[in-house]
DNA sequence: GATTGTTGCATTGTATACAATAATACCAAA
DNA sequence: TTTGGTATTATTGTATACAATGCAACAATC
């Protein structure tokens, strides 16, 4: 993504390269298409049905958003993310997280905190029974609740962005109970700073969970996730 | 841009989309290209000499790139920053320039170390003169000095990218001989706790400039220069 | 045998033709 | 005059044809 990518956050659902660029890219996060594979026009046009033209346009965006890279002349690859790109996000993350989380103080809406109530509350359930993939999707939708909830276009994309861009790793490594159960315990005292209106301890609290969550993600072996593959 | 386009640094300067999205990109940051203008693939095409396909893919990134918004079978209009846009990204600037600063005094070069003391020392000599076309350059060399001695590719490219979207605005409000001196004097603050190798206390001097730089902005009057226009 | 040149193929880059859509102008009816 | 609809036109969306490029296999030369 482009940085400010404030604008077609429906990339239209209905022209050819809209649908294009969503099916690539859920492909390349979902690890159908594995880091340095080749990704040929035609091929791609052919199994969905368009022509090369459409698939061009979506390279393209594919290419700014970081998921592929295009060498002239050549062909599209999808990138890989090394070890260094993961470090980086989740320091700049940490930092962003932390803003994001003290500006929800003021912007949050009554829904809104209801749902992360829930969220958390739901969380704890399957966190103690080991439902990793439940976990994994309230992870996700709690810090989509705290982008929403800041009420900054800007920002409420960026972090989207970076939060699916290391998604390809996560996963591989938030998966033992104690994690999860101390997440989620990060993610309730987050939001009751956040409903008590308490800007300053909802940045510190949300930077530590980001901490702590790449903290947990080195001991778990991040380069391990690299090199079994 | 999107967020991670640590890839094309250089957009293939010799391909036809590249010249195309270079060209308009720098037409729109210079003002040549008015906000809400309608921007036509056959006319930007014909000018530059090509045919509308290249013009379709660059449109795409630079839609990503947020300098425009493409409406589905309608066109492509030149997109607005509006007031809010200004004030969170500077605001997600002093955070991540605090970050930048405390990676580059790890990472800095003597090499890097020696171009930043001369810029310093040359901006003093244009800020007491109340040359503000060449403190703007100085300055934002300053900041890419800074950018690259951080040695972090996702960083460098997320800052200079917010660096350079809000250049538009910057010309406009960075004009008063007070600030210039103050604006330096932090910038040789910084660059001292860097060569000193003290983290924490760069990081905080890059922060604060970030901030002071905004509430200089807000002083000499954000909304007026949108106003003015 | 190693190196270099050449040829053919696969793939991307660009231009253009045609289809779909949206804006505009115009005319007719109330 | 206003309203409604229709035709026209301008513009974008898509498909396809052709050009340029890169790569690999093979042949020729040393």
């Amino acid at each position: 993504m482009s940085v400010y990518d404030v604008k077609n956050e429906v990339t239209d659902k209905y022209s050819l390269r809209g649908r294009v660029f969503n099916k690539v890219r859920e492909d390349i996060l979902s690890g159908k298409y594995k880091e340095n594979e080749e990704l040929k026009e035609i091929a791609i046009g052919e199994e969905l049905g368009v022509s090369r033209t459409p698939v061009r346009e979506a390279f393209r965006q594919l290419e700014l958003e970081g998921l592929i890279k295009i060498i002239p002349n050549k062909g599209a690859y999808v990138t890989g993310i090394t070890v260094e790109d993961v470090k980086d996000i989740y320091m700049i993350r940490s930092r962003l997280e932390g803003l994001c989380a003290s500006w929800a103080c003021e912007h949050i809406t009554p829904e809104q905190l209801e749902e992360m109530e829930e969220n958390i509350y739901l969380a704890k359930f399957h966190a103690e029974r080991g439902h990793f993939e439940q976990m994994s999707e309230l992870d996700s939708r709690f810090h989509e609740l705290m982008y929403e909830a800041c009420d900054s276009k800007m920002l409420e994309h960026l972090l989207r962005d970076f939060h699916q861009y290391v998604q390809r790793v996560r996963r591989k490594t938030l998966s033992t109970i104690e994690r999860s159960l101390a997440s989620n315990a990060e993610h309730q005292a987050i939001m009751e700073a956040i409903k008590s209106n308490d800007p300053k301890r909802a940045d510190e609290l949300a930077t530590l969970h980001i901490h702590n969550a790449y903290d947990n993600m080195v001991k778990n072996g991040l380069k391990e996730a690299y090199s079994n593959e």
